[in-house]
DNA sequence: CGGAACATTGACCCATGTCAAGTGTCGTGG
DNA sequence: CCACGACACTTGACATGGGTCAATGTTCCG
């Protein structure tokens, strides 16, 4: 397995509880979003989490000097806004039209008290957030800029995977950008390790934004950092 | 202020939670592991979290070939391990000789029982974490070298100074290979960022295991990513 | 059709990594 | 008390991956 070499792809998602927590979603309000609005924005006092129904969120930080990174992406069936005590901690913007579930945090703290679990659910969930940050750091910090693209390929391949879609050929919801600022890469050098990959043979760019896995054994080598695949 | 350009230094560590769960720790059992040991590895069943007394721990994940990203250091008045479902998902060793109070994950839920805002404390400890993980990942992520190291060094001096130690001289109980596998730089460069910084005068290294610093607001200009600072 | 936004590509450069000596500093044992 | 070895740190010379700047292509949409 590589499972070390995933470039996590779920740092601010969490898989669905359920029980108290699913009927409050249900009943939730539907927001909808357009491309490039925001969520929720940093310092924004925390009045609700979402969750992603569909379209995609970047989830980000940004330092004084405009240099920005991504922590995370929100895709169908993800939760963002989980742990931010008070105001949020970051900026939720979406990358495409969204529709999201808004839940009031007010209301969490209702469900928790009819359902004591709550808690602990909520606590895995983080767990899971945390776990997923951590091997994201391993990748920005460790890893060559070939390591990190193929990494984040697999990553979306078992992410579509598990949700039923096509591991194999896919969009990609984000730009040249929006992976730069979450792998720590330039736009250029994200596009340069495209092409790269391309003329590799591991990967087919039919469009800019819609990707094909050819080779996907080449493509783990590649993400572990082999150098030379036989 | 600069909070932005803080360097996470409690990743793993969390502020004292108190009632039920203090009590449990206070009566929980003492553990001394020497520098270098371990206090659980990547793998292990997750039989106990443990709170550092003395001493400093380095929490740590390997990629295949070697290459190590510390997450986070434990000092003394942190917990560690939490978070790790089943079983620990990274290294925590010791970088000097170090005490540990040890607590049963089985006592925690017994805790957990009693006290129901405990599940609820564990989530917020938990979100901290989390918060200082994803500054560091803006750190590793974004920053240059001088940035980095800048923002390690005041990140440093603050825990001192919140710990009622000097904020000013203190010593680095870790080595600079742990520096740089936390910061995201190799030894070399580490070293040759510190002669930097003493050679600007903005800090002192009398032992090389010991800072000064000299002019903290040059410090923090540095750590912000001035280029000329005043 | 035209323009805006995004992506690709090239040329160049620099910060940081790599490799290779040195230089402390400390602890141990003779 | 000194000699030695082990380790950690520093420093230098050099290589290089990826950043920067700039020009060009492509796609999409009004």
């Amino acid at each position: 397995m590589h499972t070390a070499s995933q470039v996590a792809l779920k740092p601010v998602a969490v898989a669905r509880p359920s029980g108290a927590f699913e009927q409050s979603l249900a009943q939730a309000s539907l927001r909808r979003v357009e491309a490039k609005e925001f969520v929720f924005a940093e310092g924004d006092p925390t009045t609700h989490l979402y969750r992603v129904e569909t379209g995609a969120v970047a989830l980000y930080k940004v330092l004084a000097d405009g240099r920005r990174q991504i922590v995370g992406f929100g895709y169908p069936g993800d939760l963002i806004g989980l742990g931010d005590q008070g105001e949020h901690l970051m900026n939720a913007q979406a990358i495409k039209p969204t529709r999201l579930r808004c839940l009031p945090v007010a209301s969490l703290r209702h469900s928790a008290a009819k359902d004591p679990t709550l808690g602990f659910k909520l606590y895995e969930a983080l767990a899971r957030e945390l776990a997923a940050t951590r091997d994201l750091m391993l990748t920005t910090g460790q890893r060559s800029a070939t390591e990190r693209v193929a990494g984040f390929l697999l990553a979306l391949s078992r992410r579509n995977e598990r949700s039923g879609r096509d591991p194999a050929e896919f969009e990609l919801p984000m730009t040249r950008a929006d992976i730069g600022d979450f792998l720590g890469l330039t736009i250029e050098t994200v596009s340069r390790t495209f092409t790269k990959l391309k003329s590799l043979g591991v990967i087919e760019l039919p469009l800019s934004n819609r990707v094909k896995l050819v080779d996907v054994g080449e493509l783990e080598g590649l993400a572990d950092g082999e150098k030379h695949v036989c």
